[in-house]
DNA sequence: TAGATTGTTAATCGATTAACAATC
DNA sequence: TAGATTGTTAATCGATTAACAATC
């Protein structure tokens, strides 16, 4: 009945994690529409999954249902927050304020799950000292200082492909813990810091894959 | 040594496309630093996996090594290219000139690997009219018309959640093949048409995780 | 209780990797 | 030829799914 220490060594699976973030979505909305309980099967119909793997997902971290009912909306969402480190704010760096990056400045999904971005980084001398939605610009020699001040944890790294992995030094040298990468370049950063990289030309690629395939067989 | 038969039957699986699209842009740049041949245990070590993978990758689409040699940069680029459907231009219609419009609408990624936006689409009748970086923005309206009349078989969907499943069943008689969607909605498409969805938030959701995890245990 | 649904074990499936004969 | 590296088979590993006893 009570979650399993969260020490344990089991190895959790990638792939559960990113369900796991699917399904806490699904439950907020649940919850909106005054839904009380889901069931395994419920649940993983809506994503075409197998309920087997949700009940998986959900037993890596505890046993959250109720066996003939389900499992209670807001209580599994709760749970869920509490495990993707939803139930709290993250404070976050935006290091690039180009097109992508004001962009992604302006992204209400970010904000909505408690990702705040507290400063962007620019050296353009144009947008440096301007404020926007309350993020102050800023320029990269004062990052440092701003991400020990402000305790920032995450950065998203919006730079060219160029300055990347210096920018990236910098962030890991002010003690940043996780970047998010949308710089088409291969960053190294140390083991203890975790990178994802989301490449935006490598979707389009896949998908002219299937459209070239379907044009020739 | 003869690449086989496109019509047979192996289903590929995805990260196998995946990683041809990331090889693919490794050669690139090893032709451009007159690098004439590449073994698959090089070309593995440059992304952390395994050359019989590397290998095992290619061989799904044909021979396209040589055995003491490894493979000739320019021509597997070349081979690669053809199947990823990398070697022509596609044609794109991006719908949605907000904020992550305008900066998809502008990301190089696209066009080098010849993806053409040929129009975006937009209802804000402040946007429509306008030309941006030689790409008419039109109103939904004539969406339709102009995908026709430019065969456009791409869209990129970066508008609302509300709207999203709209303009995509407007995409979709209008004869569009492929469809990446940016908008946080789970879109319904016919069984024929391609859909690849992108959420920036799940990637942060998911460094959240292991933060959350390593402040925990 | 009877019906429903969980948590978990065992079976299946698919992807990755090791190993090696083929061959440049 | 000797050395290197491929393409491919067989072994391994991990993730998904089916099945079912436990139990609300």
């Amino acid at each position: 009945m009570a979650p399993r220490p969260s020490y344990r060594l089991t190895r959790i699976p990638e792939m559960t994690i990113r369900r796991l973030s699917v399904y806490t979505r699904c439950l907020l909305q649940l919850e909106e529409d005054g839904v009380k309980t889901v069931s395994s099967q419920e649940l993983a119909d809506r994503f075409n999954l197998n309920s087997a793997q949700v009940r998986k997902d959900l037993a890596y971290f505890g046993e959250f249902g109720v066996r003939g009912i389900g499992y209670y909306v807001s209580g599994l969402k709760a749970e869920l927050q509490k495990i993707l480190g939803l139930d709290r704010e993250w404070t976050v760096v935006l290091v690039g304020f180009g097109n992508l990056g004001s962009a992604l400045s302006r992204y209400k999904g970010f904000a909505r799950q408690g990702f705040r971005i507290v400063a962007v980084v620019d050296d353009d001398p144009a947008k440096v000292g301007r404020e926007i939605d309350h993020m102050p610009v800023i320029a990269s020699r004062d990052m440092a200082r701003e991400i020990k001040a402000r305790g920032a944890q995450i950065a998203i790294v919006a730079v060219p492909a160029e300055s990347a992995q210096t920018v990236t030094d910098q962030l890991v040298a002010a003690g940043i813990k996780a970047i998010l990468n949308f710089a088409p370049a291969r960053l190294k950063v140390p083991r203890d810091v975790r990178l994802k990289n989301v490449d935006l030309s490598i979707e389009l690629e896949t998908l002219s894959f299937y459209l070239a395939k379907g044009s020739r067989s």
